[in-house]
DNA sequence: ATTCTATATGAATATACGTTCATATATTAT
DNA sequence: ATAATATATGAACGTATATTCATATAGAAT
């Protein structure tokens, strides 16, 4: 292997247009306290978009936007239960970022 | 345990005003697909101002004002060699983090 | 069919953000 | 001291983003 070829190897460890643009979006999800708390207050138990309105005194409005943006990303999913509609995560990974920077935050 | 108290234990794990912002300043600043290209660079070795600007083929204006944004959350530190001052991570969680999201992006 | 309730959506607004341009600061060399 | 080079900074600009308000949609109950 010749130096050139080590360099390449070196500088682009996996970072092509696509998964830069997916990395970013993640972060940029995760980005918003508003959407933290709903997946924080998600992590635990499925939620109706009510329940997260009252629970964390936002405005229904706010939250349905912002699960919105959330199941574009596939980063939440839902079921229909009569009138009501309730949420979960979809994504384990996302969430276990989520929850390590949180025991970051807090502990150190 | 009654229920009441229990309650306040599942609904609040963790996240305080304080760490909420945190967490989610954290996540802003890897929300950005320059900083993430910045941080993911450095990873492998500190690199100075004009390093990074050839490197990843952006202005030195725009290398340095997202520098000063990772350098005020302390994601990265410096040193100043003559004239150059070269950066490097300042953050093992933040960097986790990074690579944490790069493979799952990649892999799956 | 009408009413009620839960959720979604579009437009509007205010704010935050990223880049560029011009310029300032700081270190080194002459 | 002056010039040259590397980095930092402020203002300006365009764009993205979060929330609010008003309204639409959809299912349930009467």
């Amino acid at each position: 292997m010749d130096n050139q070829e080590q360099d390449v190897i070196l500088e682009n460890l996996d970072l092509d247009e696509e998964t830069l643009f997916i990395v970013s979006q993640t972060f940029k999800a995760l980005g918003d306290p508003t959407r933290i708390r709903i997946l924080n207050l998600l992590a635990d138990h499925e939620c109706s978009v009510s329940e997260i309105a009252e629970g964390l005194q936002l405005s229904q409005s706010t939250v349905s936007h912002q699960l919105r943006f959330l199941k574009n990303l596939r980063l939440v999913k839902f079921r229909r239960a009569g009138t009501s509609i309730y949420y979960s995560p979809d994504d384990k990974h996302v969430m276990a970022l989520l929850s390590q920077a949180i025991n970051h935050a807090c502990h150190d």
